[in-house]
DNA sequence: TGTAGTGTCCGCTAA
DNA sequence: GGACACTACA
């Protein structure tokens, strides 16, 4: 065999290809993209270059080591992030670089369990559920077992049953546990989940990892199979990966033992879902030969942004700590801004935005909070100033209703066995097939032992039953639209289904902006589906529902154009912006309430800071509100403990909202930021305040209430009132009775329709 | 069987 | 403030 191993002596004999794919690298870059005839760490600081090294060494794996593009498996966190990485291979290696195994864990989970599944008996056309989907099927499997999902919440077995695939553990594993009561009954509904999904064909996310997992160890053909194709294994944000992939790897890496690891232990910020920070702590101790290869030299942050967040994540004990450096600039100081409230907050980012648009361009701005609630702020205030932006995540595009309604319609096509997405269309739009008759259909699946579909199906063909009338043209429809879209395109097949369906005419009829929010989304998903086969070679209805099952928040997003982006700082790992605002850092929020009591997960909440922080290439801001609303209630906050401890001569005040109501001047003047935890005393001119201690006292009923101004019908709705109703639109108020919040209003509107609603509901125009 | 209204519970991050 | 379950009524 070729010889693998090449030193950095030696790159001098190098062909003229693979030497230019050392180029404008450092040192350590260099050693990386070299180093490559056994386990690799490398331990790589935010926006030192990793995906550039990562990247170069796919290619030099190529060019000096001649391998072929699909020898080499590269796993990255996000399908944006794969195809990224694949476009940078492309400029590096042309066409050559179709051919690299390049996808997230899951996206390559797919592929292995559609080429093989069947020897696990998972049949070729599965469908993926998504937790959504997994969720119903538990609260089927309870009501199978006789069990009250009041008692259980099935979204709390849905996590342990996720936690035991994590850990490969399947309902007949040994090592599940079963010491309470709980467990022993998680596992009854484990049991029969498994088989439901088998009968259903449908697998959800975790079983895309540790199915394969299960077919390489279980069939020895199939993990030498992937072991001969792969010489090379790479894995970018190896801190957030979990322990079955982890196994997965390992699974399929063959004796050669060619790995190399990307990742940053400061960046862990997904231990809630199961990654484990010990698969890059410990990686030197499964592989004591492994090279461990630093990548300290930051390129993308001010001198001033990098050493505050250094100040920050110095802060955590369990890391294997290494110190950023830059030869950048020091830059301006890190603008901290205490609001009153949240508004107040989302005003000052406005502002600064509007200010900093001269100089940069507003794709270059980001948005960064907690908990994607607190999105609402900023786009009332974005808004209002005309600022364009675009919100990524919260509620994904793909999760609303009428897009799962299609999306069911064309799972039943591909799969028929499916019962949640057929229950999901069975009735809609509604054609009189009410819970009565699917419950029916339920029954007399479990008397036949066969599917829900082979039930409905059988139901249809039995007038005695009564239900035949309902469910024939049920039937009939999906039979039909089985046949065409064995004939056709997927776009095709989703337009006959909109069409067989009136689902989109119906939505179009209903005048409410609701409703014609959603036919909207109808139309762009089919967009998406066009888009889809446009671009794809295996344009099948098939590999369109794999891809849109498996789409992050991240996927699809334009951050080119000119809009201001914001998202939650999970969302903004591996992205960078020149402008970067990290809102809400207050105590309960950053950190969050649910993490407060383990040292650990407040460690996760300060790497979770840390990441939002080091996205920011030139500006970076800060920002707290003393009070905000949550749940429709205004709660006082204190800024967050990681505001402590920054470098004050690094941070500039600004003057903000942050004080005390006239009132209540008792705290004094000046000095009322010492604090227990110090580090915000001294700041003479400084305007904001906060009581030392008692939390409680803290006043904020004086916040103004901007929400609900001038919009709350109930005060002034008398007869002949002119109002407005998201679903019914303009009305004129024929009769007005109670009072407060009681009161209701018997409303005609435009469509000639008198109806009697709560006054709460309205609007007066 | 479907719909509107009401009450209640719950709340983070996500492929 | 929103999702969901329950109830009253058409």
């Amino acid at each position: 065999m070729k010889q693998f191993s090449l030193d950095l002596g030696e790159t001098a004999s190098l062909g003229r290809e693979a030497r230019a794919m050392l180029e404008t690298l450092n040192e350590p870059q260099r050693e990386a993209v070299v180093a490559c005839d056994g386990p690799v760490l490398i331990l790589a600081g935010a926006g030192s270059g990793k995906t550039r090294a990562l990247t170069r060494k796919i290619a030099f794996l190529v060019t000096a080591h001649k391998l072929e593009p699909w020898q080499i498996l590269a796993v990255t966190f996000t399908n944006k992030a794969a195809a990224e990485m694949r476009a940078r291979c492309e400029q590096l290696l042309g066409p050559r670089a179709a051919d690299l195994w390049l996808g997230t864990f899951h996206s390559i989970g797919v592929r292995i369990l559609r080429r093989h599944g069947d020897l696990i008996g998972v049949p070729r056309g599965f469908v993926i559920y998504d937790q959504d989907d997994a969720t119903n099927m538990i609260g089927r499997c309870l009501d199978k077992l006789g069990l009250d999902p009041k008692a259980l919440p099935p979204k709390g077995i849905g996590q342990w049953i996720e936690a035991q695939k994590r850990e490969c553990r399947g309902p007949e594993h040994a090592e599940i546990p079963l010491e309470t009561h709980t467990d022993r009954t998680n596992l009854r509904v484990y049991t029969l989940y498994q088989e439901e999904l088998k009968k259903a064909g449908a697998v959800d996310f975790s079983d895309l990892i540790w199915l394969p997992w299960r077919l390489a160890t279980e069939h020895p053909t199939v993990a030498f199979e992937y072991k001969s194709r792969w010489r090379y294994v790479l894995v970018d944000e190896f801190q957030d990966t979990n322990r079955a992939q982890y196994k997965l790897l390992k699974a399929f890496l063959n004796d050669e033992r060619r790995i190399c690891v990307v990742g940053d232990d400061d960046q862990s910020i997904y231990g809630w879902r199961g990654a484990q920070v010990e698969n890059i702590l410990g990686f030197d101790r499964d592989y004591p030969d492994a090279r461990v290869i630093r990548l300290e030299q930051n390129y993308r942050s001010t001198r001033t942004i990098l050493d505050v967040s250094g100040a920050l994540i110095a802060q955590n004990e369990s890391r294997h700590g290494k110190t950023l450096w830059t030869e950048r600039e020091r830059g301006e100081a890190v603008r901290v801004y205490p609001a009153q409230t949240e508004r107040d907050e989302a005003e000052y980012v406005g502002r600064r935005i509007e200010a900093l648009r001269q100089d940069y361009s507003l794709s270059e701005v980001a948005i960064f909070y907690r908990t994607n609630a607190q999105s609402r702020a900023f786009e009332d205030v974005l808004r209002a100033r005309g600022l364009p932006y675009r919100v990524i995540g919260g509620l994904r595009f793909y999760d609303r209703a009428e897009v799962k309604d299609i999306l069911a319609y064309l799972k039943v096509l591909v799969n028929p066995a499916d019962p949640i997405s057929l229950e999901r269309i069975i009735n809609r739009p509604t054609r009189g097939i009410g819970k009565t008759t699917v419950d029916k259909c339920r029954a007399e699946a479990d008397a036949r032992g066969g599917t829900l579909w082979e039930a409905v199906c059988a139901l249809a063909r039995e007038p005695s039953a009564g239900l035949a009338s309902k469910l024939a043209p049920f039937v009939e429809l999906v039979l039909d639209l089985m046949t065409f879209a064995a004939a056709h395109s997927a776009l095709e097949t989703a337009l006959e289904v909109l069409e067989k369906t009136s689902y989109l005419a119906l939505l179009e009829a209903d005048r409410s902006i609701e409703a014609q929010g959603r036919a909207d989304n109808v139309k762009e998903l089919l967009g998406a589906i066009g888009e889809f086969v446009e671009r794809s070679a295996d344009g099948t209805l098939g590999a369109f529902l794999d891809e849109v099952s498996l789409v992050s928040d991240l996927d699809g997003a334009n951050l080119e154009d000119q809009t201001v982006s914001l998202m939650t700082g999970h969302t903004a790992k591996g992205l960078e912006f020149d402008v970067v605002f990290v809102t809400g850092l207050e105590e309960g929020l950053m950190p969050h309430f649910n993490s407060s009591d383990s040292e650990s997960a407040i460690e996760e909440e300060r790497r979770l800071t840390y990441v939002a922080m080091t996205r920011a290439r030139h500006v970076l801001h800060l920002s707290h509100a003393a009070s905000r609303r949550r749940f429709g209630q205004s709660k006082s906050a204190v800024p967050s403990r990681f505001l402590d401890g920054l470098p004050q001569n690094l941070l500039h005040q600004e003057l903000g909202g942050y004080s005390l109501p006239s009132r209540s001047s008792g705290w004094g003047s000046g000095g009322g930021w010492g604090g227990q935890r110090g580090g915000w005393g001294g700041g003479g001119a400084r305007q904001a305040q906060r009581p030392t201690d008692d939390v409680d006292a803290w006043v904020v009923d004086e916040v103004p209430d901007y929400e609900n101004e001038s919009q709350d019908a109930s005060e002034g709705l008398q007869r002949g009132s002119r109002i407005f109703h998201t679903k019914f639109g303009e009305g004129r108020v024929l009769e007005v009775s109670g009072d407060g919040d009681k009161a209701k209003a018997k409303v005609m509107f435009a469509d000639g329709v008198t109806r009697k609603m709560m006054a709460s509901v309205l609007t007066l125009i």
